[in-house]
RNA sequence: GGCGAGGUAGCUCAGUGGUAGAGCAGGGGACUCAUAAGCCCUUGGCCGGGAGUUCGACUCUCCCCCUCGCCA
């Protein structure tokens, strides 16, 4: 009956800073979608990593003056230590960095190679003859040939906004030094994405009725406008993972190539460190197995056309190169919920401009489960959203707090009061009691269905409308009065509150899982509602880093109606969460220097 | 310019061929257990604009405008 479940997650670049957008458009929603599943007991192994390589960190590397190495170890240190303050539950979070990573990556290569998926072809790049080697089009400045701009980069031009054929640039000069490079021949690897459309086709048509629209139709859309090319895989960089090719020592494999195969290799490195090698293949050779991708909306070509395209490209191929078992076909994605952009005062976030919130830093001062509840309510699933310092203020205090903090504080207190500590006795429960725990109990299902949807603002706001009944039948039984004339009936009410709220912790602990911990503890609970997250060094060849591990450990979370007893003794309450001063708002917009 | 997604109450968003919905904010009320929270009642919208199909469209079709993304 349980599930094997792949929660693959964006993998961050580690050239730039975690901003709530990026928390908005694919960990926390992962987070959410593996913890529901944890509880309800199916087998999750959600993966991800830092994406190690490629030219923008070497771009930072360089102007930093420091080997690309180092400017991704402290990033990933960043990150780490990010996803644990937040409390996102990776099976593993991983780099690209690592031998794992390359020995499969190149596997991969090797599969499509052998299968005549890919084809060598010449190109034309610049060459930087004082430097002594090719550079990236990033690294080349010059006049863009659409606009005149004269500080356009090879890629992409600032000015115009279009995308550049960098060897069109008219008077190039390398970035580094301002030397002028010159055109020559290279060598490179192009897949064959023509000869895989069709293959894509019927991947996304097969998955269109239960797709996002706006992952699918696009998706579609563009194959069928345009069709799929060649796309070159390698690269004339030298950091990177080596091309497993004989003549073709000084080449890399293409970031945008590589990169998605880290939810394959960090799968295979998991499997490692438990030390049971084979585990893998539950989740990624068992076509009962379902796997999920967690991404932003800019995203979606890479996920939903180019990594289904190697994938099936692999075939059986990838198992018998990788570890000479007999091949079986690796599992394309089940579904890809992409999120679209969470925006700030509608300007997108940006780093270089100093506009955004960084997580990191919004941690020093708030509590991770003020930002998972505004960032979800918020979460931009059907379209851009924003993050706005007022509204985050007046949804955690007129929401959190007040709705969920205050029905959980007031109902303890008075408990807690009334009967020194302990559950109250309720004896045989009165139909409006019933009636309650019943309407509560039904959530396991509502909350259920939409999480399994990923509709997961949806789902939040229906185990909220639960915690607003919990509300309405205590205003409806009054125990503050009751206790006058009545102390077995206000018990029987407090008994029936505090039983639904112990539903309710375990409707929102997807959602707002510290605080759900707590109140877990302070219902007087021994053991755990989840597992731990607990960092391991790993060392290769390629050096010594920290992944971020999850082990279940002691955890009875289970996604199943309370069954809590009268009479036991429980901890006295505090508050869950923190009112803020609406005054907070202008200061991190001071903050920003705007 | 092409493709895709959006444009619904002050804000954030649901929604569907049959007399417009939720949460929050705003207004009023009774209560007091609670982080002056919660509960009840309530103001508020030519559902981007125009044309068409239909007995009837926010919902279907076409055109236009605006926002975002991808591509050229």
């Amino acid at each position: 009956m349980s599930q094997h479940i792949l929660v693959a997650v964006a993998w961050p670049y580690a050239s730039a800073d975690i901003h709530v957008g990026n928390v908005a458009g694919s960990y926390l929603p992962a987070d959410i979608f593996a913890r529901y599943h944890r509880l309800k007991g199916n087998h999750v192994l959600m993966v991800s990593g830092s994406d190690a390589h490629g030219t923008p960190i070497t771009v930072k590397a360089d102007a930093e003056g420091l080997p690309p190495v180092e400017v991704f170890q402290r990033y990933h240190a960043d990150f780490v230590s990010l996803f644990q303050q937040l409390g996102l539950n990776y099976d593993l979070f991983t780099s690209t960095h690592t031998e794992n990573h390359a020995k499969v990556s190149q596997a991969i290569f090797l599969a499509l190679n052998e299968n005549g998926f890919l084809y060598p072809e010449e190109q034309q790049q610049w060459y930087s003859p004082a430097l002594k080697r090719f550079l990236p089009d990033r690294y080349v400045e010059g006049t863009c040939y659409i606009c005149g701009y004269e500080q356009a980069r090879g890629d992409q031009c600032d000015n115009c906004g279009n995308i550049l054929d960098g060897t069109q640039l008219i008077n190039p000069r390398a970035k580094t030094d301002g030397s002028t490079p010159e055109l020559r021949k290279t060598s490179h690897f192009f897949m064959d994405l023509a000869k895989l459309q069709d293959q894509v086709v019927d991947f996304l048509e097969a998955r269109q009725d239960y797709w996002r629209p706006n992952v699918v139709k696009r998706s579609l859309g563009w194959i069928k406008a345009e069709g799929l090319r060649g796309r070159p895989i390698t690269r004339d960089l030298d950091w990177g993972i080596p091309v497993p090719v004989e003549g073709w020592e000084d080449k890399r494999l293409y970031v945008w190539f590589e990169a998605v195969i880290g939810y394959l290799s960090a799968a295979i490195e998991w499997a490692q460190l438990n030390g049971e090698p084979d585990a893998w293949h539950k989740w990624w050779t068992d076509p009962k197995a379902r796997a999920y991708y967690f991404i932003g909306k800019d995203n979606i070509d890479f996920h939903a056309i180019m990594w289904p395209a190697q994938l099936a490209g692999v075939g059986e191929q990838f198992t018998r190169i990788f570890a000479n078992e007999t091949g079986k076909p690796l599992n394309l994605p089940y579904d890809v919920p992409a999120n679209e952009f969470l925006n700030m005062g509608d300007r997108k976030i940006s780093g270089s401009q100093n506009w955004g919130v960084w997580v990191l830093d919004f941690l020093t001062r708030y509590d991770p489960d003020a930002l998972r509840y505004y960032i979800t309510v918020n979460m931009p699933e059907t379209r851009d959203a924003n993050w706005d310092w007022d509204d985050f203020v007046a949804r955690n205090n007129n929401e959190l707090v007040a709705n969920w903090g205050n029905l959980v504080n007031r109902t303890l207190s008075f408990a807690h009061k009334h009967w020194n500590g302990h559950f109250p006795d309720a004896g045989d429960l009165r139909p409006q009691d019933k009636a309650l725990l019943k309407k509560i109990e039904a959530g396991f299902e509502s909350v259920a269905a939409e999480l399994e949807a990923v509709h997961l603002r949806a789902a939040l706001n229906e185990a909220f409308r639960l915690a607003t009944e919990t509300n309405k039948y205590l205003e409806d039984q009054a125990p503050w009065t009751q206790i006058k004339t009545d102390k077995p009936a206000a018990g029987q009410t407090i008994f029936t509150a505090i039983k639904a709220i112990d539903n309710l912790k375990l409707l929102l602990a997807p959602f707002l899982p510290h605080t759900a911990e707590q109140l877990h503890h302070i219902l007087g609970y021994k053991q755990p509602l989840f597992g731990e997250q607990y960092t391991q060094s790993v060392s290769d060849d390629l050096g010594e880093r920290i992944a971020l591990r999850y082990k279940t450990g002691a955890a009875i979370g289970a996604w199943l109606p309370s069954q809590l007893q009268p009479g036991k003794f429980f901890n006295p309450p505090v508050p869950l969460f923190k009112k803020l001063e609406p005054e907070i708002a202008d200061q991190e917009r001071a903050r920003l220097g705007h």
